[in-house]
DNA sequence: CTGAAAGCGCTAACAC
DNA sequence: GTGTTAGCGCTTTCAG
């Protein structure tokens, strides 16, 4: 073999160049660069010497075409800037390394088009599965995975029916069920603070089980404000004193996040309010960003770690044996309240009429 | 065409399928669907017609393997948990959705043999390009990145050599600077508090840079903590307090990140230490953790929009043209302090003898 | 244990 | 404008 120092490698190297060098055929060059069949150790040796003294890197996409085979999992996600999502695929990339498998990440910016042109384009690539978060999907998007003819995992939201399988909360439930501990806490006189909602499904599915649960105890939501774009400490705040001066009644402010929320909270102890003697707060999701507050915020656990860990699992499960008996598999976890410091039963509370 | 529901569809649709349903060739049905060459309206309407009717999706595998062409430029960052990266992600997002060019996620968490595995995956479809984080990789990873034969651009850090080309900035520097501007407030008793840094090189230089800043004034750091893993405030509020009653006379403290600097801070204002004028704090990256806070934390942008974008212009620029113009191209961006409400010249400070 | 032939689904290049 | 031919780099299958 020649001692040259390496060459810019104009052409990429193929199975050929290996084989040449080492002279064995491609065919097996390639078992042995995949671990197939049986070769004898003094081949295997050869192949494996003129591979890395080349610096082969296998194509994959002429592997692929020709195996049929992609080991490649789609996720698609709505931001990475939430950090939901990172913990979500952290999740799912702790299951797939123990397989062949790797996840694709997709983001949609919580756009329909944008999830539909995302889709089609990881599609394209023909990966063995798709993780895609939520159960609203454009007619386009939908008929997408039910023609992909592989498994489809809908994450985070199980209100509603999934194309195939899906893992996650009922976020109607969870803000059902906040607005029963908060009620029972003894708040009367609550707002709600969030995002704009026609394309946070989840955040509209709360508020709603919000709304609901305390409609059936004759309450109404007595302020609400909906802000535009990220969620910030900042944004928190401000829409957190203007509610307080529209309605000084308020008693309790509940938050579609806990980023504003803590923006919120950082307010309350700025402004001197008794939290949660006086107002009481509550965010969801449970972000680690908390940990090191004073008070840590009330919060709800979505239980995005297992819903990512699941799902994985799902569709490594029908990768693995081809067959098809986890399909339509439907996972409801349980959200968790954490109270915090900032939902506590309050001296006349606790004892809301049945 | 037949009116029967969609059916699972078992195998996936090829080009002749929609060749046959359409009555036009493979070629020209491929022709429409990639706007290429002319076609007859009439002919590229009965084929779009098709296309959509059967619900095609084209497979780019075996469009990657004949073009021998692949739209996809790989980004290697070392986690999704430092809000830095997601950010650095959207900036090069924007730069390419101008494009054809795609950009694919392939996550480290600092590990260099995991990013030999990760670089090893990606290169293995052929992408276009590569932006990888920092300059420091294992000789096998160098190997490859050199033999692709493809744009390189490393990203975030200036202080060393590029395979290719470079964005970033020079984290010693940004040490230094941070060093002169508390110097010359006028605080002197200095401590630091960071991850463990054998493998977050960027850290490590700032620190270097940092502590050569100092002693070139004859200081040196009064008190130092490393820790391992993620950052949190909970970490920085614990380092803090411990330092601050190990050694008292600490004046004031540089923090590897605005996580735990704002950690940092949290306790000061707990502690009801006087900030800045009994203690300065100082953190880096200018994460917008901080917007809400009463006092900002004092930190250092580190132009990772800019470097996302330029990354993402160079690779471009290079694909497209297919010329080498901008090969080698070196960028060195200047950080900027912010001084934020931690960091204020002090009644005594700004007279550093020179 | 090893090799030869065929072909994965698409596109480049060239006819018509 | 449209069709035909060859082949991208690998793996499957089958023969030895």
């Amino acid at each position: 073999m020649t001692d040259e120092p390496h060459k810019p490698a104009k052409r990429p190297l193929t199975l050929r160049d290996v084989s040449e060098a080492s002279g064995v055929s491609e065919m097996t060059v390639s078992r042995v660069l995949r671990n197939r069949g049986d070769v004898s150790d003094s081949t295997r040796a050869r192949v494996l010497t003129a591979a890395k003294e080349l610096g082969y890197v296998p194509n994959k996409i002429a592997g692929a075409l020709a195996s049929q085979r992609v080991n490649l999992v789609a996720v698609i996600i709505p931001s990475l800037g939430n950090m939901v999502f990172p913990q979500v695929l952290t999740a799912i990339s702790e299951v797939l390394d123990q397989t062949p498998l790797q996840p694709v990440v997709g983001v949609t910016n919580y756009l329909p088009e944008r999830e539909e042109k995302v889709l089609y384009e990881m599609l394209s690539w023909r990966p063995s599965g798709v993780i895609i978060a939520g159960l609203e999907h454009s007619d386009a998007s939908k008929a997408m995975l039910r023609g992909a003819g592989i498994p489809v995992v809908e994450i985070m939201d199980t209100d509603g029916t999934p194309i195939d399988s899906m893992v996650g909360i009922s976020h109607r439930r969870a803000g059902r069920m906040m607005a029963e501990a908060i009620m029972k806490a003894g708040y009367r006189k609550i707002a709600f603070l969030g995002t704009k909602m026609p394309l946070d499904h989840r955040a509209r599915k709360r508020f709603e089980g919000f709304t609901e649960a305390l409609a059936k105890k004759g309450l109404e939501i007595v302020d609400q404000e909906f802000y535009d774009g990220g969620s910030s400490l900042a944004k928190g705040r401000e829409m957190t004193a203007r509610v307080l001066e529209r309605s000084p009644e308020v008693d309790f402010v509940y938050y579609s996040n806990d980023k504003i929320g803590v923006g919120g909270l950082l307010h309350c102890l700025d402004a001197g309010i008794d939290v949660p003697g006086r107002l009481g707060l509550a965010g969801f999701n449970n972000i680690s960003l908390l940990d090191g507050f004073s008070k840590r915020l009330a919060t709800m656990d979505s239980g995005r770690e297992e819903i990512g860990r699941r799902a994985a699992e799902i569709i490594a499960a029908r990768v693995e044996a081809g067959s098809d008996e986890m399909a339509g598999e439907r996972i409801e976890l349980s959200p968790t309240i954490s109270r915090g410091d900032t939902l506590r039963a309050r001296p006349a509370g606790g004892d809301y009429p049945e």
